[in-house]
DNA sequence: CTGTATCCGCAGTGATACTG
DNA sequence: CAGTATCACTGCGGATACAG
């Protein structure tokens, strides 16, 4: 397991889940794998601004812990699909709570909003 | 409003949550304060971790995005307290979902624990 | 199409010492 | 007690180019 996560062991169950779910567009790629499995291509286009060495990252990450899981179809062009396991198919909860809460704070500082 | 947060909005609201939500120690710092408001000191003893110049940063932060209140009460030897807002008490939701995920998670790779 | 390799900047985190 | 100042390090996150 991963050095944060480890850390975060010592002091909270909630530090836990930030140390595993923290890292850049990892939440919002589990919130779009609750709409069924997806292509790397496709999960690059569904967070734009994540570029593929560092959506490579999260999701080896995420499979680590096993969040999600990683299926490589044997075929020229290649295909490789990323689903969530029984474990990561239980953090709909949180998925839910944090996505509420999100726009939660939007609307509340709108108006601090730039554009 | 932080960077982070003006770039996660162009992304999803999870991304938001987790931008302002995801510092080290923050949600647990906000789990504490569901108990009641707390000192500065007490807030350390509760975050071993945590030093008091990140424990600074993150609660500096926390009082910017409107999670916490801070309190000084002009005194010698010095007193501040920290509370939840109105805004970080509708964190109830998300602190209980990410403490049960952790636990939920730890459990799960209890075999992996070191110690 | 789905990655990896290389290089890099810097924000986040921390140890330590000092201050009102 | 509740911070701030200073210095330093690590690793995340990213740009770009290459590969199977």
């Amino acid at each position: 397991m991963r050095l944060p996560v480890q850390r975060a062991r010592q002091v909270c169950p909630v530090e836990v889940a930030v140390s595993v779910l923290g890292g850049a567009w990892k939440l919002t790629v589990v919130k779009h794998l609750f709409d069924g499995p997806r292509r790397f291509g496709e999960l690059g286009r569904l967070v734009p601004r994540a570029n593929r060495k560092t959506l490579t990252r999260q999701l080896r990450e995420l499979e680590e812990d096993g969040v999600v899981a990683r299926t490589v179809h044997e075929q020229v062009p290649p295909k490789v699909e990323y689903s969530l396991t029984e474990l990561g198919r239980s953090l709909h909860p949180v998925v839910t709570a944090m996505d509420a809460w999100g726009e939660h704070f939007e609307a509340r500082t709108a108006s601090q909003r730039p554009a």
